[in-house]
DNA sequence: GATGTACATCGACCTTTGTCAATATAGACG
DNA sequence: CGTCTATATTGACAAAGGTCGATGTACATC
């Protein structure tokens, strides 16, 4: 379910200045583009685009305020970063070290 | 800290096919190369190339047993996930809906 | 050592993607 | 309306990435 989306999501965040951009957005909770601008070594047409793919994925959501726009973090996507998260650690974790088992195996 | 290595490991999942194998892990803890090839459509050598981009940013690793190798998630590269995950949530969770908190205003 | 199976590497192809300069749009303000 | 600032779009280009067929390598078995 959602197979999709999800790796849509992560095409976003795999690239160095969107994961910057989104890593503020998550410190500051709404930030002006024209503050993003500053942060990356990238032209404005760059981040303006680095915004769209973003915003298309639906990592992150803007507001048109006067001649600025504030962007925050969508919270459905956080929340699909963070499920895939706990699946990854849960299948992790799930490493026996191929322990035999001996009881078990004797017990049948 | 670490960042360029996030990157990396999103650029792993970033991928259809590379997403469906750390799923298959995840459930499995352990799966030889040869049922991941199954499950993919893709040929053979391409799985391999993806296993390979998986192995190299840290997200899985491989043990040859005879001639099988078994493919494994590795727990560092979920507990990354699993943080920015908890750092996206936590940053989407912090919206105020600007609520203008008229007391701290005035109370200074 | 010859054969068969599992997996990796190579080389080539085509698509996708990140980047910028130039230009366009949208709002603020005179 | 004209101008200034903030952001988006377009077009072009180089680099990166996914795919496959062909081939190479490692291990097992006869």
């Amino acid at each position: 379910m959602g197979d999709v989306d999800d790796v849509r999501i992560l095409q976003a965040l795999a690239e160095p200045t969107r994961l910057a951009i989104v890593r503020q957005l998550a410190a500051a909770a709404e930030v002006c583009a024209c503050d993003l601008e500053v942060c990356c070594e990238v032209s404005q047409p760059t981040v303006s685009h680095h915004l769209r793919v973003l915003r298309e994925a639906g990592v992150i959501a803007g507001t048109r305020r006067g001649t600025w726009i504030y962007y925050r973090l969508e919270p459905k996507a956080a929340a699909r970063i963070a499920g895939l998260g706990h699946l990854l650690t849960a299948g992790a974790a799930r490493e026996p070290k191929r322990i035999p088992r001996r009881a078990a195996l004797a017990g049948g």
